[in-house]
DNA sequence: ACGCGATGCGCC
DNA sequence: AAAGGGCGCATCGCGT
């Protein structure tokens, strides 16, 4: 096996462009040889690369530097796919997060580590590249370069992409023989392949990206600001937003404390004893001013958060950066993170597709749940979560069967008759379902279903409630057991994800009860990813075999937005569409059930004009997938 | 002017 | 015995 560093040099990356035109190319093959070459010859190199079996192509994010080559020929597309599906497309930084997961050194000191080029030769090899960096003056300026003969580029143009190259096939080295716990005999880590194919369908989502509405924004903003003057006015007469713009924080604490010294109340405290400001503080009080505040930092964060986002996306494309990984195997997005836009509040609703594409959505059922009963299939052989989802029950329905005493069927017929009794212990039931498999207790519980479910419990009724739970799911006891008999007398420990055999290191109770499931349900949505991407960049993938067939209905169609359990696609508004959708939330399927094989998993696909909260599957006499349109509201 | 810790809040 | 986790990002206030 032979192995290929090689890095790109292109134009600056700009919004809309985050795949920029190559100038030139970079590598350092193992046996020693390296260079820089043109882009056409650069080129030319990868495809043999990417042809030849016996070797191993290494980058440093190497998945934009494959999107760099796919953009500027777009043949080499099915090499790359192919490639990363041998596991012959790795990544230095993927490599790197694996490493320091299973070490448990993702944060150090409470800081976040990095993963630049830079960081690690620090980190590994005590090389402080800062100096050097600061003095590359054509590191971004490589589009000043574009059509020179490379015998005419200064010499350093020349030898720092080199450099780089060969610091890659470095790094790459070091990963792989520093006493790694992962390392596979071929060198490669364990879960390597699958997160480095992950890595680059996120980074085909990133350059593709997401447009929205000016209209809309328009219209949103200006309500927005309108609210925030409003609500400013009476923070200016209450004396706690200066004339400077700024909150008087000190003055909104004597405040806070006052109200509740009035309400015979305890104020609440943050973990340094300062008194808490939040808004659910806040709300509590009969202050004018507070009460405005609290409506207030809401309007604000949407006026400093998302609407500057909307606004740059009506313009150009917004592109974000997505991460593969982070410890509990989920990714991360940013610039802007389009995993926590608000719900509720009209931002979403401001994204459309392209003109003349549709948006296709679709989203896991009750998808940690699916993972948590899957585990436990996996750890003890049996699991009554596992038994109802089989069964068809609704987990919710049969958590509050438990709790009001009455049989499965009973509950559900009395639910879907929509008996308000029955909706209301669900709610309940929702809430443990989804904060008891991370370990919460009794006491922490009734905050958790207050702020997320509305439903106030006193404290003898929320430990009555876990009681249930564990009798309506006994096997959540073992579950509990097995990561305290893990942790045994210390303080954390090196989980094994299963199936996918990743290491986090560092790991405690609540983490470690989190990270089984968490991890499983992001390792079988990555699994989906990547056939997803397969076959909307090549018409055919894993999951949709080349025998002859036509492309898969996902052919053309690009990926833009995943939310954990959730993907939102860009599709050709046409009669295929709602093909496209169903095929959607088959592959997701397909490719989650790879990690979850012994829990039914079920997906459901809507089309939409814009990206609607309410949207609900909607078909024609046919059965076609059509459009969502939110009801017309009557004048 | 900028860095940084604390805090709060959005999502899953 | 008991124990939600984990992302990204904005603001505030303090210190260099």
């Amino acid at each position: 096996m032979r192995i290929f560093a090689w890095d790109t040099e292109t134009w600056r990356i700009v919004r809309g462009r985050t795949a920029p035109p190559l100038v030139c190319l970079s590598y350092c093959w193992d046996g020693g040889d390296k260079g820089v070459v043109s882009a056409p010859e650069g080129l030319a190199l990868l495809r043999l690369a990417l042809m030849d079996a016996d070797t191993v192509l290494v980058g440093h994010n190497v998945a934009f530097d494959a999107c760099v080559a796919c953009a500027a020929d777009e043949s080499l597309l099915p090499l790359f796919f192919a490639a990363y599906a041998q596991g012959r497309v790795r990544c230095t930084m993927v490599r790197e997060l694996l490493i320091s997961i299973a070490d448990g050194t993702l944060e150090t000191n409470g800081r976040p580590k990095r993963f630049s080029m830079e960081a690690i030769c620090f980190d590994r090899f005590g090389e402080d590249l800062s100096a050097e960096k600061k003095a590359d003056s054509w590191r971004l300026n490589y589009h000043r370069l574009t059509g020179v003969p490379l015998e005419e580029w200064p010499p350093e143009a020349l030898a720092y992409p080199v450099r780089d190259a060969v610091r890659t096939l470095r790094m790459y080295e070091a990963q792989a023989f520093d006493g790694c716990p992962i390392v596979n005999t071929d060198g490669s880590l364990v879960n390597e392949g699958e997160q480095t194919a992950a890595a680059f369908s996120l980074a085909l989502a990133g350059v593709w990206g997401m447009r929205t509405d000016s209209e809309a924004v328009e219209k949103l903003a200006a309500s927005f600001t309108a609210r925030s003057q409003e609500l400013a006015a009476i923070l200016r007469e209450e004396g706690i937003l200066r004339d400077s713009g700024v909150k008087d924080t000190k003055r909104v604490k004597a405040l806070v404390e006052e109200a509740y010294a009035v309400l015979g109340q305890e104020v609440k405290r943050t973990k340094t004893g300062e008194v808490s400001t939040e808004r659910a503080v806040l709300a509590k009080t009969s202050h004018r001013g507070l009460l405005a505040l609290a409506e207030s930092t809401g309007v604000e964060k949407m006026l400093s958060t998302y609407v500057p986002v909307l606004a740059q996306g009506a313009r150009t494309p917004i592109n974000p950066g997505w991460n593969v990984l982070v410890a509990t195997g989920r990714t991360s997005c940013r610039e802007p993170n389009l995993q926590n836009l608000p719900r509720k509040g009209g931002i979403r609703e401001c994204f459309v597709p392209r003109a003349g594409w549709l948006y296709a959505a679709a989203d896991y059922s009750t998808l940690e749940l699916c993972a948590l009963a899957q585990v436990c299939l996996d750890l003890f052989g049996w699991s009554n979560m596992a038994d109802a989802l089989r069964a068809g029950q609704d987990l919710h329905v049969r958590m509050a069967a438990n709790i009001l005493g009455v049989p499965y069927e009973e509950a559900i017929t009395r639910y879907l008759a929509g008996d308000e009794e029955v909706a209301e212990k669900r709610q309940l039931a929702k809430a443990a379902n989804f904060g008891y498999p991370g370990g919460l207790g009794a006491e922490k519980f009734q905050a958790y279903a207050r702020d997320s479910y509305g439903v106030v419990i006193d404290l003898d009724t929320s430990r009555e409630l876990k009681a249930t739970w564990l009798a309506t799911w006994p096997e959540t006891r073992q579950f509990f057991d097995n990561v305290n008999e893990q942790l045994g007398y210390r303080d954390s420990f090196t989980l094994e994800q299963l199936r996918s055999g990743r290491l986090r290191g560092g790991v405690g109770y609540c983490d470690g009860c989190n990270s089984y499931f968490q991890g499983l349900a992001a390792d079988g949505a990555k699994a989906a990813m990547w056939r997803i991407a397969q076959e909307c960049y090549l018409g055919f993938g894993d999951a949709w075999p080349r025998d002859g067939r036509a492309p898969s209905p996902l052919f053309g169609a690009r990926v833009v937005a995943f939310i954990h359990d959730e993907f939102l696609l860009e599709v050709r508004d046409d009669a295929n569409a709602g093909a496209a959708g169903d095929r959607l939330a088959a592959v997701m399927v397909e490719g989650m059930a790879r990690y979850i094989p012994d829990v039914p998993i079920k997906a459901e696909p809507v089309l939409m004009g814009r990206w609607l909260k309410g949207a609900k599957t909607t078909r024609d006499a046919t059965g076609k997938l059509i459009p969502w349109t939110p009801k017309e509201k009557k004048a």
